[in-house]
DNA sequence: AATAAATGAAGTGTCGACAATTTTGCACGT
DNA sequence: ACGTGCAAAATTGTCGACACTTCATTTATT
């Protein structure tokens, strides 16, 4: 049910493998974000031959979460708070489509599975009032389940296939277990019910809105860091 | 000015030519959709190392052309109805949004630069005026230079990155050099005022219009098709 | 005769070594 | 002391060979 595992496709090969290790490790700051990824000394670390770490580190890049440059070697992506800002423009617009797409395509079954998710959310969020941090979870699990939904191939790929590990790292990383817990919540509500109704252009506008609120929080966020300094 | 080169990048490795060469064959069915890719065939055919081959293919993979299993092998993506359909939906949504940051960030040299190829595009278009391709051309570079006016390197990344060259492989291969010509250079024509203006809710709604209307009118194609049958 | 197991061929994944390029460090000269 | 140029070291790109998986054909068993 919950979203511990962000590769959908369980490793086969070995470089399969050292993908999950490595994505992981840069998700959560092991390897640091902007550090120079040494390819002979990670193939070591990881004990595999150089030809195995590459193909991993192609992965990677797929995923834009490091980024390569010819004779020269490959870099972990830098997180600032610019791209942070790209990418959920990027957001609002494809997973505002994404819930467009949902209301149109989504079966009943779908729908009443995610009712019950939402629910199971409102107990334990009760539960926990105050802490955040699940929520998130719950958010990422909330989202996930609308853009699958969506029914779209080129989508799925796109969001849950890169964007998803880009968000999941700056959610992490800049400690951002918002205090949007409760409200975000009511969102997702209305979203759900909006789906229900089958009615898209609804649906595409409350997401919209809800991602761009999350922004609106962060860039508010980054103002008063900047004010106090 | 015109996009004869897709690729950004300049190949300096030899993966880098050969990825050139696969794209321009994938692209206009040279290497046929929906294809099995041998490895050991065509490194011999490219008179590349099987390694460089899989270097070339690892990109080509990250554009969405081409799909791989583990332990199977990699084919050629599968030129579908659906598939192209859901790249519009995708178009739709992130080239909207792209006008939309197009208006709010591009510098008035670039915004007076794209009014001057729009003039071109007039002209040359009043000399051909019943034929679509070069157009067709026109349309494809009024698109680049909006998704690059967004200065959003995200939106730059998948749009141009990948997107881009599934747009023109499905262009050749369905052989849409469509009657659109002029009423498409109308709606670029009124994006571009919206851009002027600094009205990004309009240029976005325009620009989601405008690529609604090519997504309607294959559709309309595609009915057409098959009564005909 | 039909299904299942086995065997072989073909293809993909992985490895270590070599070639080409970039970077580093040192010597030299101004 | 600083900048320039060269040489050596380190790193990336490419190659060919080997290991393992998959698929097709053949063989054996019920």
């Amino acid at each position: 049910m919950a979203l511990n595992t962000p590769t959908l496709e369980t490793p086969v090969t070995t470089a399969d493998k050292i993908f999950d290790l490595m994505l992981h490790a840069i998700v959560d700051g092991t390897i640091p974000s902007g550090n120079k990824i040494s390819e002979p000394e990670l193939a070591k670390q990881y004990e595999v031959s150089r030809s195995t770490l590459r193909e991993a580190l192609n992965r990677l890049e797929k995923c834009h979460l490091i980024e390569r440059k010819a004779n020269v070697g490959s870099r972990v992506v830098e997180c600032t708070i610019e791209s942070l800002l790209e990418i959920y423009v990027v957001r609002e617009s494809l997973e505002g489509m994404a819930c467009r797409q949902a209301a149109i395509h989504m079966t009943d079954e779908e729908i009443t599975d995610m009712q019950n998710m939402l629910k199971q959310h409102a107990t334990s969020q009760a539960l926990k009032d105050g802490v955040a941090y699940y929520q998130e979870e719950g958010d990422l699990d909330f989202h996930y389940k609308v853009i699958l939904g969506s029914h779209n191939k080129q989508l799925i790929n796109i969001l849950c296939g890169q964007l998803y590990h880009l968000v999941r790292m700056y959610r992490i990383q800049f400690g951002m277990n918002s205090p949007r817990a409760t409200r975000a919540f009511d969102e997702h509500s209305r979203i759900v019910e909006a789906i229900k109704d089958r009615d898209g252009e609804l649906a595409e506008l409350l997401m919209r809105r809800h991602i761009a609120a999350s922004r609106k929080n962060i860039e508010k966020k980054i103002a008063q860091l900047n004010t106090e300094i």
